[in-house]
DNA sequence: GTTTCTTGACCGTCCAGCCGGTACAGTTTG
DNA sequence: CAAACTGTACCGGCTGGACGGTCAAGAAAC
C-alpha cells in the first residue's frame, strides 16, 4: 500500500482484460501493454502467469474481507449493501466488486480461483449468518447474492432485476425485519445516525 | 447424416474434459483422444474448435428446452425439480445438467457461451413466471437456482445446502403453496410439512 | 556503488488447423 | 461379374504462429 506501483497497475490491467475481453484474451503481452509496462517489467513483479493469478486471489480475499467489514457499518443495512452491489454497481466502480467479477471469469479454468471465490462467498454467508438467526434465511440470502453475481457476469452491464426495485418486499418474504439488517428506521434511530462505534 | 455416433461421442468428450479438467486442458487432441477418434476425425465432424463450441451450445439450448418441458410434468413439482437437480444430481447423470455445468466452465472465455447460458437460464425463469403469478417470487426462484448452479461449479461434488433439507419451508417463505408447483397435496394456509422454529 | 526496477529481443513449447493419405460402401459402365 | 469411379468417414504427421518465460543490458533510485 502507499505507492501507486506498477504492481497494482498490472493487477488492474489483468482485471480489466478479464472483464472486458475474457480469459482467452489475457496473455502476458496483453496485460503488460494494458498496464503500460513491458513484459519483462510485468514478470519482474510476478514471476509467472500463475503468480499473477495468486496476486489476483490475494487481492480478492483481501478486498472481500474489507468489504464485509464495510457492510457491517453500511447505513443502508447489511443486506441492502450485499444485494445492491452486484446490481447497482454495473460499471464496477467498487474495487471489491470489480475483482470479484474478474475472478468469476476464471471459473472452471483455474481451480485456485474456484476455491478463492468459494471462500469469498463464504465470507458473505458467514456475515449473513451472523446477522440473521435463521440459517435457512442466511442461506437463501447467500444464494440470491451468488445468483446476482453470476448474472452480472453473464449479462454484462444491462442487468435489471425486480429484486432491486422491491427489496423491502424481498426482505419481508425472507422473514427479515431487523432494522440493523434492513437499514429501515424500523424502531428508533437504527444505523443512519452513526453516532460512533 | 443418419447415425450420430462419432459426433455425439466427440461432444460427450468435450463436456467430460471441460468438467473434469477445465478449459485449459481442452485441446483438439485431448478431445479426440477422449472420444476415441483421431484429430482428423474430429475435424471432419466439426470444422474448427469454434464449431465444436457451437455444437455444445446447440446441445445446451436443445436439452434445456427439453428439460423445461420435462419439469412441467414432473411429479415432484416444477420447483422441486428445478432446485433439486443442481444439488441432488452431483454425479451429473442427467444430460441436460451435465451440459449446463460444462458450458458454465466457459464463462468469461467465450461470449457465445455466456449468451447461451443466459438464454438457458431465461428459459427457466420464464417457466417459473408461468407457474408463479408473482414476478418477484419467480425472480427469486431463478436467482436461487442460478446460485445453486454457480456453487455446484465452484465446489464440485460436495455441495451441501440447507435449502435441500428444508425445501418445503423455502417454498413457504417465497409464498408458494400451489400444489402444481410444489408437488405436495394442496394444503390449506395452516398446514406445513416441516415444523419450523 | 549497489539495489531496485524496466526493457525488448530471443527461445522452446504447444496447439489449431491443414493436407495428403486410407478404407470402404455404393453406383455406374461394359 | 468386375473394373472404374464417387462420396463418406476417418487418420495422423506437419507447420506456422502464438504465448509463457529467460536474459543481458541498462535506467533510476538510494
Amino acid at each position: 500500500m502507499g505507492r501507486p506501483s506498477a504492481r497494482e497497475q498490472v493487477l488492474d490491467a489483468y482485471e480489466d482484460l478479464l472483464i472486458e475481453k475474457g480469459l482467452a484474451a489475457v496473455t502476458l503481452d496483453a496485460v503488460a501493454a494494458r498496464a503500460d509496462v513491458s513484459k519483462g517489467g510485468l514478470l519482474y513483479h510476478f514471476k509467472s502467469k500463475d503468480a499473477l493469478l495468486d496476486g489476483l486471489i490475494e487481492r480478492l480475499l483481501d478486498r472481500t474481507s474489507q468489504d464485509t467489514e464495510h457492510a457491517r457499518a453500511a447505513p443502508e443495512g447489511m443486506v441492502r449493501y450485499l444485494l445492491g452491489t452486484s446490481v447497482t454497481d454495473a460499471d464496477m466502480a467498487k474495487p471489491a466488486h470489480r475483482t470479484s467479477v474478474a475472478t468469476l471469469r476464471l471459473i472452471g479454468s483455474e481451480p485456485k480461483a474456484d476455491e478463492a471465490l468459494a471462500a469469498s462467498f463464504r465470507m458473505w454467508t458467514d456475515l449473513a449468518r451472523e446477522y440473521v438467526d435463521d440459517p435457512l434465511t442466511a442461506e437463501l440470502l447467500g444464494l440470491i447474492s451468488d445468483g446476482l453475481y453470476l448474472r452480472a457476469t453473464l449479462m454484462g452491464g444491462d442487468l435489471r432485476s425486480p429484486v432491486l426495485d422491491d427489496l423491502p418486499e424481498v426482505l419481508r418474504r425472507l422473514g427479515i425485519t431487523d432494522s440493523r439488517v434492513t437499514g429501515d428506521p424500523d424502531d428508533g434511530p437504527a444505523g443512519a445516525g452513526a453516532g460512533g462505534p
